[in-house]
Parts: C-alpha cells; structure tokens; sequence
DNA sequence: AACAAGAGGTACGGTTCCGTACCGAAAAAG
DNA sequence: CTTTTTCGGTACGGAACCGTACCTCTTGTT
C-alpha cells in the first residue's frame, strides 16, 4: 500500500494504517506532541479534549472507583490511540489516564476525529478496531489479576512496554509499577530481585533494562500474548 | 416516546431504545428462544453466529487463555446484548460466553445485525453505547479482581446477577461461582456460610436468594456500581 | 557542602486464600 | 427403591501477599 508523503516517519500503526481518502479528514489536524512522564492524558468523568496517537512513550489507563481504589486497566503505545469512549459516541473518559513513560507523538482535537469518523465508514472500521484491541487487553488484564501471581503480572507488564519502547530501557519506579499491578510497592522490590538473580532484567534507579526477553515470557507464560496476537489480526500486520 | 407495537412487553433494554424507524431492520428477524442453563452463545475464536437480546436469565462471558486458566470478565442480561465484537466490525468471539442461568430472549441473525448497523447511524450509535457499557464492566471486573476480597467479589456478583432477576432467588452452584470469580469452590461456600450467618440471604441446593441487599451492597461498596450508573448515563434512563 | 526528598532494601507478624482431601447429604438416574 | 452423581461442609498445612515500619542509598536542591 502506498504511503501519504505526510505520513512517512509515522511509526503508530492506527495513522500508518489511515486510508490514503481517509487522510485528508485527519492528518492536517494533527499536531505533534512531546509528553513528559506524570502528563494526564485524560480525567474520569471529564470531557476528552484530545486523542493521542504515540509514536514513542506508554500511557496507563486506570480505572479508580470513589473509595480511591485504583489498578491499571490497560496501556496504550504506538499500536493504538487514547480516547476510546469518543469512538464509542461518549465524550467523556472513563478511566484516568496519563503518560506513564514519556515520549512522544500527535494529538487530534476531539470533536476533529469524531467528526472524522461520521464521515467515514473506512476510518470509523479502523478506530473501532482499535477500541476493539484495547478491550481485549483489559479482559486479559482482568484475567491475569485475578489468576496470576505477582510474578507473573509484572513480567506482563514488563513484556507490554518493553514492547512500546524504542530502547530495552524501561524508565519507571517500584512504585508506580505497584500502583498499576495494584501491589505492595516492597512486593515489588523483591519480585525484581528475583528477575535481577536469574538474570532476566537489570536495574538502576528508577530504570530497568530487558536482558533476557525471552526468559521474561517464560514466566509470563500465557497471561502475555492474547492481546497481542489478537491486535495483529485485527490491523491485519503480517510482521 | 411511543414504543411500536410489536414490542409491547419487551423488557431488554437495548431493543426497548431501537428507534421506530429502525425498528423495520431488526424486529422483524428476532426469533424468541428460550435458553437453558450452560447453553453456548459463543465460543472464542469462532464466529460468531447469533447476537442475544435477553429477557430474563445471565450470561457469563469468559476470557480463557491457552493454559485453560479462565475468568468472567462481565455478565450481560436484559441490559444488554451479547455478541460485542460484531458491534466492533469483527465477526469471531474473543472469549467463551454461555447462560450461566437460564432464561429467554430474543436472537437475530449475526450478519442481519451486521447489515442493520451498517444501514442505521443510529442503530449504531445504540449498540456502540451498549457495547461501552460492558467495556466499563469489563474495567470495573479488572479492578474487583485486582483489589477486592473474596467477600467483597461475591457480594458484587450477587448484586450484579440480582439486578437481571426478576426474583429474589438466584440459581447457581458455589462450583459456578467459583469459576466466574476464579477462586476455590471451598472458598465460595466459606463466604456464603458468612453471608448466611448476617442474614443477607438464604440457600438451598443450588440456589441462593437475596434478602438483605443493601446489607450485600455494603459489603461489595464502590466495587458495586460504577458500570451500572455509567450504562443509565449512556443509555439515557431515568428510572 | 549540607540538606531534603525520592527511591529502594529488608524485615516481621498477620491475613487471605490456595491445594487438596475427605465426608455426608441431596438430587438425579437407573 | 437403589445406585450414581452432584453439591456442599469442613479441615489443615502452606504459599502468597499485605500493612507497616525503618533504614540506607541516591539524586537533586539550596
């Protein structure tokens, strides 16, 4: 399939797989985008301003309930783009929202690429497979929380963005990643010692590095890959 | 608003908001059927061949990966309509889903569904709502599963099964239950025996009534709720 | 250089829930 | 009415993980 000159360079898959008659409705609305770590993407219950598709970074969608529980629901990186309930026909956001590793990317004005998806039946059928793959990982997410032990839910997490990142370099803290897998932040801590003993990742500071991939997906074993798999076949990827 | 005729008596939700204009697209090839318990509505990775429009009854959806370990990721009754990846342009079921208690309904053809969507905006815009609402049921299930206690879980699925009753008893066995949740059967009837003891229900083989449910909503607090008020948002309902 | 703040290491008692197993009671099948 | 199956009650050791706390390193900040 040939390519718009606009687009060469454009790494997320949602643009890249955009109907050439289907640019014109989106590609002179979008403006490129730095988004530091922490940046909130979007807030529960609040009108989606923007969509976000990533060329580089992780967004964590969160679902929080009004007793301040919270766990992540599912992430979004250069395979998607944010904003699932404007697909959907709702305005609104769900979930919280925000760039959990930084990176970079374009954003659409909402009512743009709503208004974009009216028109067309083709771009419409594309953002609502998109939707679809992000409803695959949270039932997938639901899964592994329910069944999975901490181990396993982290090399998951571990696999999902290190599938996003450019670089093996995972820049995040035990912290944050115990508030997405809904755990101890010491819990945490030790369950990296025991990927760090076998060799799997190393760490620094507020980093860790993917060493041995396919020893991760070991552990993971079948709670990692559904989404993946299924993301492929819908967008019709054959690499 | 006027209901047409020929839904007179019509208690899912979803068909009772399908606009009379609309109404010549589906009404006329919904086929009444009654659905037994652990009857199949769909299987993962086949198409998907009949979408449901339930009266009375439960379905289970079910995500199951390849190493046969399984949970419900939602439940869907007279709220809703099964069948939500052909809302989303896919034609194959992403997870396993079958009448966890029997009841009846209403099914209509997979690709007359397909063709009314594709013919109707909105008839679209209908189904997309319907399919959110479960999407935001699928979060709410992620984050039970993650964060809440046995008591807690259960208490939330009572509750969620209660609503698409039109009795107070529930049919069901701890086994089932304890599959939907993805914890010991023993477990289930440890936490039912507790329920018995506070006097929030009564059971009999293989049935369970409700009797006191604010007591069961207390138990279950904010991770009750939260897909059930979004879907009366989405759906426009006032009562 | 001194300080504050953030990140991570470690520990310990306590709770929740699992894996497994055995038994009796109720319902279904013959 | 007997046999078989399903369902539910109960138990026990053990694993996983929590809540909490305290301490030590880094890494910015002043």
């Amino acid at each position: 399939m040939l390519e718009s000159h606009a687009r060469v360079g454009i790494r997320n898959r949602i643009l890249h797989k955009v109907a050439l008659e289907d640019w014109d409705l989106i590609g002179p609305h979008l403006e490129p985008v730095t988004l530091k770590e922490r940046q909130v993407i979007e807030v529960p219950h609040k009108p989606i301003t923007h969509c976000y598709f990533l060329e580089i970074g992780v967004v964590s969608v969160v679902a929080v309930d009004n007793e301040d529980h919270r766990i992540e629901v599912g992430v979004i990186g250069y395979e998607g783009v944010t904003g699932v309930p404007l697909i959907m026909g709702d305005n609104r956001a769900q979930h919280s929202a925000y760039m959990q590793i930084g990176g970079t990317g374009h954003r659409i004005p909402a009512d743009v690429l709503v208004g974009a998806i009216a028109k067309s039946d083709t771009l419409r059928a594309l953002m609502l497979k998109s939707a679809q793959g992000f409803m695959i990982q949270t039932a997938q997410t639901a899964l592994a929380n329910g069944r999975a032990k901490l181990e396993q839910r982290l090399a998951r997490w571990l696999l999902m963005a290190h599938d996003r990142m450019t670089s093996d370099a995972v820049p995040l803290t035990h912290e944050f990643l115990a508030v997405m897998l809904g755990v101890r932040r010491a819990g945490v801590t030790v369950a990296i010692h025991g990927f760090e003993r076998r060799g799997l990742v190393t760490t620094r500071r507020g980093e860790l590095t993917v060493v041995n991939r396919p020893g991760i997906e070991l552990i993971a074993s079948s709670f990692y890959g559904t989404p993946e798999t299924e993301l492929k076949r819908l967008l019709g990827d054959t690499k």
